[in-house]
DNA sequence: TTGATGATGACAGAGATA
DNA sequence: TATCTCTGTCATCATCAA
């Protein structure tokens, strides 16, 4: 008999094992950092009816509600058919059994769906059903953020075996925790009591064990589950210790407990993902804020070393804890800009990394605290190189990316697009006054000024004098910075048209002419800024001289594609993805009227991309050369008033549709 | 129904200052 | 070193008019 289930005999008769899982789907719900992930278990309904089961999450995961079962129209119900027998069997043990207490035949209904659903959404991100029916088993308390970083655990150990060297008698084996019980580890914790086990003893073991198959010693991962608690990630946790190794071996103090204690000073259980979850007031964040940076100032000196480090931790890994240690890059040049001398050349990426086919991701730079540090984890732990288009174009764009290009041999588009306003647009200098000194407009965003604020600064300029005074200057600038207004006559002052937008960005002009004026800002506000991403790519030029064959995920208006045929690099067939029907035919049209040769094939919806989609495409054109593309960033943007919620936003949190399409592509193109 | 408009803060980083 | 101020941010929502 297992622990879990001695627990539940031991302490309480059905109707207790009914409130318990309750509230574990209570907890679950309000601290899933992932809710495009469907919950583990189902969501209780407002009154407190055990009924609330038999919805098996599907209002509370968006991105499953067309997905997962796409012959389940009215939402009624949950196909379980794909399930085969053996995964059926799989999940009455061990857990089902406990919730099939007769009178709870709606809870068993929904474990058994919600179980279905986690199954699909792993399978469909590319894990193998034995990885992640094993990964389900080992968290079935329902945490989805969990059972992914386990299936990543695996498949880091399957794909380097290397790595568990010297700690086999750990391997990740058929061994059912919660079975027959013959495993050495299962033997370890025999003897601990029952007390331990209630006080979460089983979280521990689980955390140590893998951090056991990660390579680390079990004293090392023991000491660091205590020091950073239970809570704590395991990626976390494995930081921790490379942390820990890195200051002993120079000498120094690791000392996580403040910073860890620090987190607790606010009165809160602590969270790496807290700061996706809930925003905190200024006033009561600045102390931690401060504390944080001198400790992430002691984190960034432990993990200065060289990049031959242990694997582990990463190779190019170790960025991944160096990245929130560090601040945004100032000046944000990326690797270095194409006149500077010193410019990077060359930086090392983990082998399982190493392309083709290459990748490119893209997002904003100013996300919420963490952001970049789980987006760099992802994707195999390559440090993302932050850029401002404004040493590109006379507009700023700070722009996070993580890639595997090539840094070597980069090169501008021709013509080099103007970087200072009066260069752009010489028309604006006869009404430009000498006291807006701005020489860049700020990033272009989605929504511009409105007339009635354009009017206000006519109007007050009007009863002014000449220079205004300084409290109106001041008011003007402030207005004239924010909403990135231009002179367009004397007093006057307008937002930045579309097709100004097209040129600051570096699309042809008239690329989104024939949309209405409002959707034109949208879908530019939301692009790449083509000379950038250009310069970023460009090192692609002299590899695919035949052309190249491109993935294109989120793509907008084409920003990847009209870069690379800026750059001259011929497109032979791209697979472009994108959810509005508007920006796919701005890209059609795009790609007829530029006479492209290749083929474009247009898909609505990422979640629809799948194994059968990208081998279809494999097989008719022999692979991808380049995976590009940069996903809603909606939640993540400081202008966001609403629902800045980080990874865990509705539209932000389809990153991980971009990881998993990038996995599945990596996966089939490595059978070539 | 669609498009346009205007009101709506929070957060994080940089720099100045005591 | 701590505190304060300034600056910038691929947005969302309700409302109204056509």
């Amino acid at each position: 008999m297992n622990y879990r289930l001695k627990l539940i005999l031991i302490r309480a008769d059905n109707r207790s094992i009914v409130i318990s899982l309750c509230l574990s789907v209570a907890l679950s719900t309000q601290s899933n950092p992932f809710p495009s992930l469907p919950p583990s278990l189902p969501p209780p309904r407002s009154s407190g009816s055990i009924g609330g089961a038999e919805r098996v999450g599907r209002e509370s995961c968006p991105l499953a509600a067309s997905d997962w079962v796409s012959d389940d129209s009215d939402g009624s119900s949950v196909d379980l058919s794909w399930l085969n027998d053996q995964d059926q069997k799989d999940d009455d043990k061990p857990s089902l059994p406990l919730i099939q207490a007769p009178s709870n035949q709606a809870i068993q209904d929904g474990a058994e769906a919600s179980t279905s659903s986690l199954m699909r959404y792993f399978l469909d991100m590319g894990f193998s059903q034995e990885l992640v029916a094993k990964a389900i088993k080992e968290n079935d308390d329902g945490d989805s953020a969990s059972i992914l970083e386990v299936l990543l655990t695996y498949k880091m150990l399957e794909e380097n075996p290397s790595v568990n060297e010297g700690n086999q008698e750990n391997t990740p084996s058929d061994d059912n925790d919660w079975g027959d019980g013959d495993s050495s580890d299962i033997d370890d914790f025999d003897d601990m009591d029952f007390e331990l086990e209630m006080s979460g003893q089983a979280s521990f073991r689980k955390k140590l064990r893998t951090l056991e198959e990660m390579g680390f010693s079990r004293d090392a991962a023991s000491s660091a589950i205590k020091r950073c608690g239970e809570d704590v990630p395991i990626f976390e946790l494995a930081d921790s210790i490379c942390a820990a190794e890195a200051a002993e071996k120079e000498g120094g103090v690791w000392d996580y407990d403040t910073l860890n204690s620090d987190k607790k000073k606010e009165g809160d259980k602590y969270d790496p993902f807290a700061h996706d979850n809930k925003r905190r007031r200024c006033d009561g964040a600045s102390s931690h804020r401060r504390s944080s940076t001198q400790m992430r100032e002691r984190l960034k000196r432990a993990y200065h070393r060289p990049a031959t480090t242990s694997r582990r931790c990463g190779g190019d890994g170790d960025m991944v804890g160096e990245l929130d240690s560090l601040n945004l890059p100032n000046p944000m040049v990326g690797f270095g800009l194409p006149t500077d001398p010193g410019r990077q050349l060359y930086r090392d990426i983990p082998k399982e990394a190493q392309g083709p086919p290459y990748f490119f991701y893209e997002n904003v730079a100013l996300t919420p605290k963490g952001v970049w540090s789980t987006i760099s984890r992802f994707l195999y732990g390559i440090q993302p190189e932050f850029v401002d288009s404004k040493y590109f174009s006379a507009a700023n764009r700070k722009r996070g990316y993580v890639h595997n290009l090539p840094i070597a041999n980069r090169f501008c588009l021709e013509p080099i697009a103007p970087k200072m306003i009066l260069d752009a647009f010489p028309l604006a200098r006869v009404h430009w006054p000498a006291w807006d000194t701005r020489t860049q407009f700020n990033c272009l965003q989605t929504c511009i000024g409105s007339a009635q604020l354009t009017e206000r600064i006519r109007a007050k300029l009007v009863e002014s004098d000449d220079p205004p005074p300084p409290d109106v200057i001041r008011w003007i600038m402030y207005e004239c910075r924010k909403w990135n207004l231009t002179w367009v006559g004397q007093n006057r002052v307008a937002p930045l048209e579309p097709d100004e937008y097209e040129f600051l960005l570096g699309f042809p002009r008239d690329h989104t002419r024939g949309v209405s004026r409002t959707e034109r800002y949208k879908s530019l506000g939301n692009s790449f800024q083509v000379d950038t991403v250009a310069y970023l790519l460009s090192a692609l030029k002299d590899l695919y001289p035949n052309g190249i064959r491109v993935l294109s995920l989120f793509s907008g208006i084409g920003g990847a594609e009209v870069a690379l045929h800026r750059l001259g690099i011929k497109m032979t067939a791209v697979l472009s993805v994108e959810v509005s029907p508007i920006n796919r035919t701005i890209l059609k049209s795009w790609w007829e009227q530029t006479g492209q040769v290749g083929e474009l094939v247009e898909v609505d919806d990422v979640q629809r991309v799948d194994d059968a989609v990208l081998e279809r495409f494999i097989a008719r054109h022999g692979g991808f050369d380049l995976v590009i593309g940069g996903s809603p960033c909606n939640n993540f943007a400081g202008s966001n008033r609403h629902h800045r919620d980080g990874l865990s936003g509705d539209h932000s949190s389809l990153f991980y549709h971009y990881f998993r399409i990038l996995d599945v592509v990596r996966r089939l193109m490595a059978r070539l």
